[in-house]
DNA sequence: AGATATCTGAGGCACGTGCCTCAGATTTTT
DNA sequence: AAAAATCTGAGGCACGTGCCTCAGATATCT
């Protein structure tokens, strides 16, 4: 059996109330006794039996999910996923809600987040592109005892957030090693497509992008980035405008989490020649355009994953616990037709 | 708040007993209540409250992972993933251990298998080859009440089983594609070599790779499948000879989960001709080839997530939950030089 | 020295559920 | 009608921790 409080105060030589103001870093200890208790802890291996102790508290843990209000399938996806954990975890004594704000005024993501308080919320998962303001107004989150982690857009380890989502730097690269190997051609040129390079991650996608492009695959090279702003008469325009006047476009690399309106427009007017084709995410339109071979390949960050990753920290931070760093790591994952996992073979 | 088995009772007009007696499926309670107090059940949304139950049963998940015996750096990584879960479980109440058996004797898998008690363990994850005798003892596990999910070895979706792992068969066909796609050259041979092919999964995993190879690939050709069998000396002289005797081997598939013997035969007697290696799993040594682009892609299931799944099936069945079929998805992952994580970037 | 501040112990209630006993009510069987 | 079987209610203890109060002990200051 594992030891309890009260066997930590026998072996300590204390009361239990003392073993307690010590768990739970109540001031009047004397800093020996601490120490005696500590070292009766560390003697019997106790851990505290988190059951017991949310019983007590009954305590909830209540998180909430920061999305964009506009966007497309993969924010749908995340937001499913977000809906379904929620109701798997609120077993756990753990309460997620999401909230769309919008996301092109800063101000309001800045207006939401200081909103929040301590009362009724335990932690925040915030998707939002990266400004000043927003940064400031997380750092005051946390100020306030708020837990905090970035949420698929942001950077990678940087203090004092945790971060859930792929490194894009790295996505980017992917791509590009993905389309110099997947495209036959060894010269010509690659289209860049996105709905917006506005937030850092395009950015670092890009740059990691152009990076392996020209080190790898010294043939090819890439356009400047078109933007479709989800107008599709814009992005039909754009993308016809460049298939007219680069006849050399042997790849496409749609850049952005949303992929619809680049993909419609890429397979309307590049026809035959736009063969080889790299995008993100998974969405119900990019595994159809997968499996017909219209896509070479997508690059995918799990839904499933960063939302549990995302909820693990959350949890990990109010308990006072540090997060397993190699758990937490969100993989690139690179889905082909081959790879694409067949719907529901089995576990039903 | 959450409603309890207090207002449960009340709102179904019974005491607290009956609602106990209902919940917990014993016997003595009319037709009627029981069909009155699951109607107060979804009227009120309750949901036992899994932290107090745990307390009062004292309960505790007793799991243990059958694992080969003998076996090189992927067992050795699956174990550290098992032992790091094990720790970090235990808070959940959720004790894990390994057991390894010597596994080339079905027989031993068998004893070992037979050997468990209700008494003393609640779930059991079985990696093991395929058996008619494994298979058999699997099914008496079932029989006495004990939980097993079928892990890393075996057969997707096959009842009364649940089955964590990837799908060799597609991830045969994935490795086909990526030698394809990273090989240069349109025409020539591909080299397949593995530990061993008892199992079911190379079986699988080889119908893959030479379905995709033949369809996607007509000019490549795959070779019979090599083995090693652990045995240096023997892996050399057999790669040597394949060598000599096809000059035309412009690709290798390493097949096997344990890849160090085969992948040291190769570079050693490939030399430059084996510029484009496909392999599986994660380990020092793998990883370290794809840095040095010794490999062109890994295959990779994720350890931690095998891991995490397996321990999640066994719960939700010994919970009497139905387990989530899209959560326990496991993907088969690519790596890439571009998308290896880097080691640890943050979230210390 | 007495007054004050600091530390410690004993005890108890609460959280929600599991499991037990025992008595009383209702129905079915003999 | 009596006996037996079936169902239900009331109540209580237990699990391990959090949090509270109050009294007593010890150390520190005036």
């Amino acid at each position: 059996m594992r030891p309890t409080t009260k066997d930590l105060a026998k072996a300590a030589g204390v009361s239990r109330a003392t073993v307690d103001r010590v768990l739970n870093g109540r001031p009047g200890v004397h800093e020996k006794t601490v120490q005696a208790v500590q070292a009766a802890i560390d003697r019997l291996g106790f851990e505290r039996n988190l059951s017991a102790a949310n019983l007590a508290k009954s305590r909830v843990y209540r998180f909430e999910f920061l999305l964009p209000r506009d966007g497309g399938e993969f924010l749908a996806e995340l937001d499913a996923q977000i809906a379904e954990h929620g109701r798997l975890l609120r077993a756990d004594s753990i309460e997620i809600r999401t909230r769309r704000v919008l996301e092109r005024n800063p101000h309001q993501v800045v207006a939401t987040l200081a909103n929040l308080s301590r009362e009724e919320v335990d932690g925040v998962a915030i998707m939002s592109s990266e400004s000043p303001q927003v940064r400031d107004a997380t750092l005051r989150l946390i100020e306030r005892g708020i837990n905090v982690v970035q949420f698929i857009s942001g950077q990678h380890g940087v203090r004092p957030f945790d971060f859930v989502g792929i490194d894009n730097y790295a996505a980017g690269a992917t791509a590009a090693r993905l389309l110099g190997a997947f495209c036959k051609q060894p010269a010509g040129r690659v289209m860049v497509i996105a709905e917006a390079m506005t937030s850092l991650d395009s950015a670092e996608r890009r740059l990691g992008f152009d990076q392996t492009l020209g080190l790898r695959f010294p043939g090819l090279s890439a356009l400047p980035t078109l933007e479709t702003h989800g107008n599709h008469t814009r992005a039909a325009a754009i993308v016809a405008a460049a298939y007219r006047n680069f006849p050399d476009i042997v790849g496409v690399y749609v850049m952005s989490s949303e992929a619809f309106v680049p993909l419609e427009a890429v397979l309307r007017h590049g026809g035959r020649r736009a063969r080889t084709i790299v995008a993100h995410e998974r969405t119900a339109r990019t595994v159809e355009l997968l499996k017909s071979e219209m896509i070479a390949a997508l690059i995918v960050q799990n839904p499933g994953h960063v939302v549990r990753s995302a909820v693990r920290l959350l949890k990990a931070r109010c308990d006072g616990r540090t997060p397993l760093a190699s758990q937490e790591d969100i993989r690139i994952e690179i889905l082909l037709k081959e790879n694409l996992a067949l719907p529901d073979k089995g576990t039903a």
